[in-house]
DNA sequence: AGCTAAAAAGCAAATACTTATTTGGAAAAG
DNA sequence: CTTTTCCAAATAAGTATTTGCTTTTTAGCT
């Protein structure tokens, strides 16, 4: 049922988001991509125009996933929180992307951002909590969704090897930190 | 006094300082380096053996800075706090530095912190603090301090347009978390 | 001081290679 | 038959690094 084009574009995607990943916008290579994909360098500039938009291709889709990561509804910020860190634990690569491109399309980020509505989930999600009292509300819900993310990235993929207690240990530090946010309710 | 070839040593390193801080080790280019120090090619060659050096040079150098900015005795956290958050506010370009070396020399990073025994001091300050009962030991220094430079290091420069009241807000939070790691002194 | 020879610093242009992007045409799909 | 997909090879810059030579600095000597 899927086309061929449908096809070639997802694995170009796939080779892609690895190669940025490892390597970034100008670390990337074309070809090893193409090469990865089994595909051939020109498909590339047929389907993404050229590297940088295929680059942003990825962002984007680095963008989504986590925002699909946190779409369900939580009842604290704990278990935001938790869904966050779980992402980041996951798949550091979509984490070195974001972060590449943070450095290397410092000035087009955020447009970027906007044009794939990705944090947005999160954001309205925290923003929710905040409102039934449950989040402080001295900072807004940007600044603590970009703390708590950040917290988050702090060793991965910024480490040498983490082993499973390493993990557990952040997570716990991240943990305190967000409880100090959140807002007991009150006494019924 | 100073010898051409240290004050040439020094207005590469300057430059170069710049273009990796804006466009990394693959994005860096040694012409630009050379163009902007007023110095010539061949020079960079010469004192660096090659760009990677250089970069290597510039991240040492970064990280160094880091160091001796915290240098000073901090009879708690938020002291101790607050040295770590100026310095990157107030040096982006630093922060940016370690990102990039972070990314782009993943393998050799802490090698080459190690050379340079640059968090030294502030891993150690921070361990004196805990001895002294000021700090949780719930976490180690090192984990502590990462955290905190992760939480620091979360708008600068990641993010658009920093007012300062957007500053004095993040160094309220940065300080809200680090409050939670600090010990009350036992009432006497 | 002044002189001089060795060493170091400086540079422009060449080298050698990598790499993004395009072309022109063949194969496959619709 | 028309359109799309695919590819190998060509193109066109861009870029790190080296070479060969000139100029400046350094250091020893009278």
């Amino acid at each position: 049922m899927t086309s061929p084009s449908v096809r070639t574009r997802k694995v170009i995607l796939d080779a892609a988001r690895e190669e940025f990943a490892a390597h970034g916008l100008a670390g990337g290579r074309v070809e090893r991509i193409a090469k990865a994909a089994g595909a051939n360098v020109q498909r590339i500039y047929a389907y993404y125009s050229d590297k940088q938009g295929l680059f942003d291709a990825v962002v984007l889709d680095a963008a989504a996933s986590l925002a699909e990561a946190i779409r369900t509804e939580h009842r604290d910020i704990d278990s935001l929180a938790n869904a966050i860190f779980d992402f980041v634990v996951n798949d550091p690569a979509n984490t070195r992307t974001m972060t590449w491109a943070r450095l290397e399309r410092e000035d087009e980020f955020f447009q970027l951002m906007d044009t794939g509505q990705s944090g947005v989930g999160a954001v309205s999600e925290l923003a929710r909590l905040q409102d039934a009292g449950l989040v402080t509300t001295d900072w807004d819900a940007v600044t603590i969704l970009e703390a708590l993310i950040a917290l988050c990235e702090q060793w991965h993929p910024n480490t040498r090897e983490n082993g499973r207690s390493d993990i557990d240990r952040h997570r716990a530090l991240v943990l305190r930190f967000v409880r100090t946010l959140a807002v007991e309710p009150a006494a019924s």
